[in-house]
DNA sequence: AGAATAAACTACAAATTCAGTAGGTTAAGG
DNA sequence: CCTTAACCTACTGAATTTGTAGTTTATTCT
């Protein structure tokens, strides 16, 4: 029941891109570095969010990326939906890459793992790349005032 | 973010000694065939289970297993618990093993997981093996009625 | 035009976890 | 002492995780 790196770290790439928005393009290496994350590996996790329509880039000098969309449209659910494939604890009621149980009309635990898949989306699709950033900076005002 | 086999086989298992509560002790063969898993494996699941003082035990002749508490104080999440390790998705919010990580006061993400973890615990916690055999036989009910 | 920059693509690999299988040992009852 | 069934240990093939390494393509600055 872990969430992997792939998942944790795309989530900090595009926190990162939420916060230096409007800074034009931002390259690899610097999230890299700022995250202290391997940039070859963040290279293997953009095209996975590529799949859907989150990222702009451009190549070449200046290039980097930026988030193609508002820090508020964009859930934790989302990004995991993308990087960990599916938010279901199980095959057996994974949407995408549903799995034949032959046991199911017969499962009486199956309602647990549904009930189980919807506390988890609904959780995670009520947080945005802006509500963490919110808390981040509120959290860092905080230190001053102390 | 899947719940391996061992968590499902031991919640079935569970649910299948409430079931049959009552009868006396449980072969884990019969267990095995009425599942429909093998038998070896739930072996392996057993001494999982009795980390905590879940199971009775008999061997030899008409031994077997059977539920050493009420099936309405053992939750859904004691049974995880117990077969995956912790309910915790990031090893750096794991209560039992926990990983130290030097980014941890910098981190703006961790309190995300820490909610995910809560949510996840608070609704496995809820769900008793009672709960989970009342539904199975509302249901069977629910099939003589229509 | 050419050099520098940075994304894009492909292949590989060590380590760990998963999902069992296999076989022998111990205890209890008939 | 024979049968039953739990108990214990070792092994294993497959998949997943978590990266590293090297090459290619596109863009911009000089």
């Amino acid at each position: 029941m872990r969430i992997s790196t792939k998942g944790r770290y795309a989530l900090r790439m595009l926190v990162d891109l939420a916060e230096y928005q409007g800074e034009g393009f931002i390259a690899l290496k610097d999230i890299a570095k700022r995250q202290e994350i391997s940039k070859k590996y963040l290279e293997q996790i953009v095209p996975v969010l590529n799949k859907s329509r989150i990222l702009q880039t451009n190549r070449g000098f200046q290039g980097g990326y930026r988030l193609a969309v508002p820090p508020d449209k964009v859930t934790v659910g989302d990004v995991l939906r993308l990087t960990e494939g599916s938010l279901s604890p199980l095959a057996c009621i994974d949407d995408n890459n549903y799995i034949e149980c032959g046991r199911r009309n017969d499962c009486s635990t199956l309602y647990v793992w549904q009930g189980l898949k919807n506390v988890i989306c609904e959780y995670l699709d009520s947080i945005s790349l802006q509500d963490i950033l919110d808390r981040k900076r509120e959290s860092y005002s905080n230190d001053y005032v102390i």
